[in-house]
DNA sequence: CAGTTGACGGCCC
DNA sequence: GGGGCCGCCAACT
């Protein structure tokens, strides 16, 4: 288990979480996330749909379906999808103290 | 254990 | 804003 995979489970719905964001909370590299993510494809124990790249675009997804399917997921969640890509406005930001303890 | 690849990000041109 | 190159951590061979 990884704390990544845990980090897609506090993901509020309607919103998506970047590589570098879950990289920065687990303190490793994004290249590290997208293996585990990889390494995980089970959308329904982990919302690994809700992870997307820095720059708006869904990224990949090894899980049947495709990023078409993941797109589909999104948009399931409340994201609005456009040209493939989530607007910026739908980025969340993990708590600093949110590593593995719970705030506020 | 060592080498290569990969769901990415950042910097330079 | 787009394309190319380097760096990064983890998994696979």
């Amino acid at each position: 288990m990884h704390q990544a995979i845990l980090l897609l489970k506090k993901i509020p719905r309607g919103r998506v979480a970047t590589y570098k964001e879950l990289a920065r909370v687990c303190g490793t590299s994004p290249r590290a996330i997208g293996s585990i993510m990889g390494s995980n494809t089970d959308p329904i124990n982990y919302p690994c749909y809700k992870v997307v790249a820095a720059s708006g675009e869904l990224g990949g997804y090894s899980a049947p379906g495709g990023c078409k399917k993941k797109a589909q997921l999104l948009r399931a969640d409340g994201v609005e999808i456009r040209e493939d890509k989530v607007d910026q406005k739908y980025f969340y930001t993990f708590p600093v103290s949110a590593n593995n303890h719970k705030q506020t």
